[in-house]
DNA sequence: CGTGTAAGGAATTCTGACACG
DNA sequence: CGTGTAAGGAATTCTGACACG
């Protein structure tokens, strides 16, 4: 429980080197934002922090674009994708309360 | 070859992350870098960028520094972890090259 | 709709130095 | 030796707006 995010998710990369990383434009990436496809954490002082995951999502993103998808689009598209992970998610958690109500708890390590 | 760094060894993260990161000082942080513990990369405009593994690094010095180790005395046994690191590396990829020369040189995927 | 840009301000980082010990 | 701090400047980031289309 509670296990702390690897590297990959962790929120700690800068606006400036995300848009070096990327190659996109600091307003694609905040534009981006504001129509709810990427979520960057802010510092106290209010500047945004990406994840290596967010990276790889916004290069996925500007592909979308790039393909002529329109934003609104590429979010419907993932809400459906979140939606069928947590289903997922759903069943296999189902079937771990199964095993454990058959053969009790059991921590993995 | 060239394989791209992984997550863990990207200078992507700014100094202040890396104060919250690890609950350091910047002038810690920058003061070990001074007496050559650390080796952050550059921005353009002159910002250093850290990586996950300078993090660790850097709490492992914090507690060495605690134990009352001078930094002279950390910088030693780095100095010495990497040599026996590098003579390893030599040794595997003699081995390896004995391979490559007795059953022809196979790329590992 | 998606992106560029100029504007003004605030947060962030930099260096070199003085201080304590 | 290792660290705190005030100082001044430069790089970085922020927001809201106008522009094009």
């Amino acid at each position: 429980m509670g296990k702390d995010l690897s590297y990959k998710d962790k929120k700690v990369i800068t606006i400036g080197v995300v848009r070096d990383l990327t190659g996109l434009s600091e307003r694609q990436i905040r534009y981006y934002e504001e129509r709810k496809l990427i979520f960057p954490e802010r510092s106290p002082g209010g500047s945004r922090k990406y994840s290596f995951a967010d990276v790889e999502l916004l290069m996925d993103i500007a592909n979308k674009i790039e393909d002529g998808l329109q934003t609104h689009e590429i979010r419907k598209e993932m809400l459906r994708e979140e939606k069928k992970q947590n289903q997922e998610d759903v069943r296999r958690k189902m079937i771990q309360g199964q095993l454990n109500a058959q053969f009790g708890i059991r921590k993995r390590q």
